[in-house]
DNA sequence: TTAATACCTGAACCTGACTTCAGGTCAATA
DNA sequence: TATTGACCTGAAGTCAGGTTCAGGTATTAA
């Protein structure tokens, strides 16, 4: 059992902001003695889920709902489970939309190497938008694809 | 050459969000013809880098400095590089983040098609925390780590 | 000629996710 | 006994990134 204060340092979260986490809901069964939050393993492992929702691009309010479905018991695990499986899809689609961030950055990252080198722009734009060097080009083209 | 409404449409961006990008700063070369806005081609490039510097997770003042670089010419190619190297790592400091929410999220997908499965938690709550099957295993453990 | 459409502006408003503030309780230490 | 430190509250404030609004201009279509 832990107190607000060894939580936020545990995991590295302002004490306001678990308290704003605890107004809004996110811990629906904490226990309090006299008026001070205890936070049991429970809410530790509530905690990473909260963190895993959030990066998942969930926003609070449907993290809530989460978390009642959750003290609601078994009558809620299909719908806990679709939740999981949508928020799947949605990293999922995240991670391959960075990837096509992450081309374009390494595009630019060689073009500014070459501008460098060269002095000016030149040379290098020139080569656009299908005169690039093979590996370059793949960035590219997945860059500029719509 | 474009105007507003058309490059809204093309990027699938509200006109209210160019004009808004405009005001920040974000095209420092935009020519106007009569007080309206003219996009060329290089305006919807700035537009591709916009877009990519978002996702990448800066913020719009960060964008207006890198777009004045760009307007200040040779002088400022180093820092458009190491800008494009920072954001290479912040990126796949990200993705690798995003991997990590995965592991969580397919462990929930697994443990609620389990609890699904036996019409309760009893058995699959059991195995926590290191008495899971092997795979299981390994994305509980990533996700729990720290 | 009038009406619709697409553009313009500055200013105010909105939303989500916190953070800060002012004021209060309580237990332990100096 | 008094002060320190960790906790508490409700309400207000902040910040980024837009969006909406009220009022205006310019071009084309009926």
């Amino acid at each position: 059992m832990y107190t607000i204060g060894q939580v936020s340092e545990m995991f590295r979260i302002p004490v306001s902001t678990l308290r704003y986490y605890d107004r809004e809901g996110l811990f629906p069964d904490m226990r309090r003695s006299s008026g001070i939050r205890i936070f049991t393993d429970r809410e530790l492992e509530q905690l990473r889920v909260i963190d895993c929702l959030k990066k998942s691009g969930l926003e609070i309010r449907a993290i809530r709902q989460f978390m009642e479905w959750c003290s609601q018991g078994k009558s809620t695990y299909a719908q806990r489970q679709a939740l999981f499986l949508k928020q799947k899809e949605t990293v999922e689609a995240e991670i391959a939309r960075l990837e096509r961030t992450l081309d374009m950055i390494r595009f630019k990252c060689w073009y500014y190497e070459q501008a460098i080198a060269d002095g000016n722009e030149e040379r290098v734009s020139e080569m656009l938008p299908d005169k690039l060097p093979p590996e370059i080009q793949t960035l590219y083209d997945r860059a500029h694809q719509e």
